[in-house]
DNA sequence: TCCTAAGCGAGACGGTACGTCTTGTCTTCCA
DNA sequence: TGGAAGACAAGACGTACCGTCTCGCTTAGGA
């Protein structure tokens, strides 16, 4: 059974995922740019107060819907991996598989400016997924020359990433997402051989 | 002796500069995103319909800053290196230098949208600058799998080019031009040397 | 009870209300072509976007504001005339006393623009005040040679109604109400006599 | 044989002459208000200074042109008149006649903006045109109550003056000159033989 | 069953940046 | 040296969006 707080919480989730819904399906149509928030509001049929309840503004709704994609992200098993320093980007086969289920409609064009949003938050996210692994590993590093700090070698991977699953939705690219994967570790491990072995 | 349509110039590219500088002066002291025209207007003493006789916004005044800043860069010399495919990057310790004149002063804080549109347009200079380079280069590509498009590539460049070149400046770093550009080549170089050798 | 409606209806009237009497304050003290939107703004404290929900532009808040005073005119009684024809200006004495409530301040200059605009408009509602009395009683005019035509003759009248109120009020004359609508139809009956006797 | 200053003036008075074509052009083919210098400048293929070193403003340059009709009005003989306060509109058939000259086009809307620029300057000139006939036959007035004021009588007369002329003007009226005088004596003759008979 | 509090839609509102437009001044060159 | 060309500062315009707010309506839980 459920208590009054919960039902409450049911209301207000609707709304949420109303909001969510809308912008995702405005992505589809245009450059997350140029959605404003009127353009929301309209398409999930909520009012202008309600969604500032909820959001502060179109980021923090972006940044909730990311959330949401990555909450059945994180229960994912990590694969066995050859390399210990692979498990540093363990997470990019499940989050191209996840996108993977979204990104066919028509342009989803997230534009410069939402991946610059994205980016930021997923490196925050990434960050916090990964803070163990790199700190384990760069305790061994002994090859690069400058050292690499932590902070800018969590922000290049990220990037990267965020760069090539970019390329690999606005180019509407045919590959798998395994293929997609193996593209991005085309690109990072050769980086990540001469850190960490 | 100049003609008619060389003065006209003459002033045109005076407003011009200050512009440009009433932006950069602007950007050292707060965020891009949140500097408004009229902002750079009262410091350049400019008008507001010469400024958008010149410039179509903010972001082609910054662009137009740019251009300005690499103009100079381009005229280096290609320094000769070890490795052929180190001519793809052969244009950042010149970057690197030219922007350690401006980079001291207080904030410097391009901040999220500035980074953003710096990206943009500095990726399509480095992209039509390297254009040649890579596309000799990638006939000699042998060991990836599997095949990085060009576009991507490059894309992958320049993105990381900005990563630490945007670190660099936010974090204040006492990196010198060349520690950073040591920096920068540890990351990238590896896989440029898993793709083309 | 009120509805909903009728509470908006409250909010709303109250903005364009101090958007009217913004106006108005600000037409004694400078010449109304001199008044900018962001005067009246300041003056009203409504947001720039507010007005122009209400009204078009300056002129139209100042015709609102005429109807206004206009509308209090209208439901009085039409005095006992020992001539027909002379209700054609039945207005005329109702129209300034209303005006003598708001014409001591200081400046009080409506200029040449502002006289333009409210003379277009009160000769609007003029006509149409007018219209039935002057049909009826031009089926009886037998005297003038040429015929006037009734569009014409209704511009006259109005004409210089706002001919004798401009004088009236920018002259600050010491007349009292009666005294200058006496004026008024010292200049007009002459002429509605030899009309429509 | 010509001094320079003679050929100067003719250079001169050409770029007036021009400009005064020009506006005039304009007002045939759109409302006189939202004809803006820039119009002029264009159709007169005169400089932006060069204008403003002759004229002040549009207006200035239209009541230039108004000057320039009038100055051939001035010299026409005064036609014997049954009345003698019939001098004081003395003026009305010779300009509906220099009028009728330009009226035929397409448009010729001055409009409520123009009307009234004109009106405020006919206004002074008439005023001096007729200040002394006025005067001397205020001295004989005698039945007006209240007097009325030369001040708002010359006014009155302008004002109905300037109503009819445009009335003719934009109504396109078959009219011919001394048609419409007669109109306008019909409208104003009753008033002036109650107030000086 | 009624009551009460919260979620909500609707949308008015103040604020403010935008890009456009026009004015009147100024500078430079040319004939 | 006067006029054409047009850059320029100034600043008002009307539009667009934002984030805050006020208002009643709905709705379900606890009384």
């Amino acid at each position: 059974m459920l208590t009054g707080k919960q039902v409450k919480d049911r209301r207000i989730q609707k709304t949420q995922k109303l909001l969510r819904e809308a912008l995702f399906s405005l992505i589809h149509e245009k450059n997350y740019d140029s959605i404003v928030v009127k353009d929301i509001l309209d398409r999930a049929n909520v009012g202008r107060s309600t969604f500032y309840t909820h959001f502060g503004d179109k980021d923090e709704l972006l940044v909730s819907g990311m959330h949401d994609m990555l909450r059945s992200v994180q229960v994912m098993e990590l694969p066995p991996s050859a390399k210990p320093y692979e498990q540093i980007i363990w997470f990019s086969l499940p989050v191209f598989e996840q996108i993977n289920q979204h990104r066919h409609a028509s342009g989803a064009r997230i534009g410069i400016r939402g991946r610059a949003i994205i980016h930021e938050h997923l490196q925050k996210i990434l960050a916090e997924l990964i803070a163990d692994d790199v700190k384990k590993n760069f305790q061994n590093r002994r090859k690069t020359t400058p050292p690499i700090s932590s902070d800018i070698f969590v922000q290049y991977v990220a990037s990267t990433f965020i760069l090539v699953l970019n390329w690999w939705v606005e180019s509407q690219s045919p590959l798998p997402p395994n293929g997609v994967n193996d593209l991005f570790r085309a690109l990072i491990l050769p980086t990540l051989a001469a850190a960490f072995e």
